[in-house]
DNA sequence: TTCTGTGAACCGCTTCACAGCG
DNA sequence: CGCTGTGAAGCGGTTCACAGAA
């Protein structure tokens, strides 16, 4: 385990940082600051000097940081110098979507299997891929060894799901359904809650 | 303002209280706890009680809080005892999935209006909209008054779209495009990360 | 001189623990 | 007796400020 205590938010702030770096990137800089990076990051620059000294001495003083460097040193500290191999449980219109958006593929997630428990899209194509039975789903994940899921299903069914991809091995779930996932220790969830983010942004208004 | 120097890591908190209230009246409950609320939230009792006495006095002592009394009082916190009218502008796969997702209205989020630039998407119907186009979107969203966007262009496309929402009047917009917005005082962005998400799962696997 | 890396001070959220009310 | 509301203590992340390397 590369993990030694390190505070969650500073590592969710990397892939933040990873972001910006590939924005500066595609401007044609090849070093920044902490002040730039933190500027176009919305973070302050002491805050980005403090999380990257976290993992090691990534500058050089009086210069900054060399972005290629620094990216390649966030991509292995987040283990994403790799192919995750993903399975995406749910084919509605969501599913459809990210099954079909490129964004995922160009971060190294390759979506690997389709699961619904419609047997009417049972066979049909998505993209390169054939929708699969969720009854042999446990089988099929722990196969091929795969440890990082979607899930796209209706809410009344997410914790199902959630519970059966858990048994075929899966220790990162990326959840779309409202609702929160009761999980065991060993095992991340991230829910992507568009609508809580809506209720929190009224407040404000 | 119904702002007084409430800390914005407890507004966050409400939705997710909502979404649990919803849950446990599904259940058929009429009161819980603190600590039941907690649990099924994903959050310490004490912290529950801390957020709620932010607003005001909601549970009764020794019984608990009334979960359509405290829904209402939340609802109202939040602004969401109204109808918010919303601008959609993109309409690729992601925008389809948006515009045919029935949680949004659910919670009170009308789509209203839905823009893009491409002049072969321009007139589609996709449910009850037609696609308008984008070239005079700061007049209808200023005449309609409307106050709420969300955004699923491409990136690059993310940043002049946001300006064109703010000079129309928009106050909160939601982000589906992978790059961080820059937005002035009075705004607030919320941006919906799946990939920044599961990046920061991966550190853990 | 510039900008990083970092101990120390600071600040704010979280947790504790209990008074008080039903 | 049960559970809320809340001051006070505790803790952890953020900011400061500066030594030190390029």
């Amino acid at each position: 385990m590369t993990e030694k205590n390190i505070p969650d938010i500073v590592v969710s702030r990397l892939p933040v940082y990873l972001q910006t770096l590939q924005l500066l990137k595609k401007e044609g800089k090849t070093i920044t600051s902490s002040q730039e990076l933190g500027e176009k990051s919305g973070i302050t620059a002491a805050q980005v000097r403090k999380d990257l000294s976290f993992f090691g001495e990534f500058g050089k003083q009086g210069s900054g940081y060399n972005i290629d460097f620094l990216t390649e040193k966030i991509l292995a500290i987040l283990k994403l110098d790799r192919v995750w191999d993903v399975a995406l449980v749910g084919i509605g219109d969501l599913g459809h979507a990210i099954a079909r958006y490129p964004g995922f593929a160009e971060r190294g997630f390759n979506i690997r299997f389709i699961f619904d428990s419609d047997p009417k899209k049972i066979g049909i194509k998505v993209g390169n891929h054939e929708v699969q039975s969720m009854d042999n789903m446990v089988e099929v994940i722990r196969g091929a060894g795969i440890r990082v899921a979607m899930i796209t299903v209706p809410s009344h069914a997410a914790q199902t799901v959630a519970d059966l991809l858990i048994e075929a091995g899966v220790k990162a779930i990326l959840n779309y359904a409202p609702v929160p996932l009761i999980v065991p220790d060993g095992v991340r969830v991230e829910t992507v809650s568009p609508i809580i983010q809506m209720e929190h942004m009224t407040y404000y208004l």
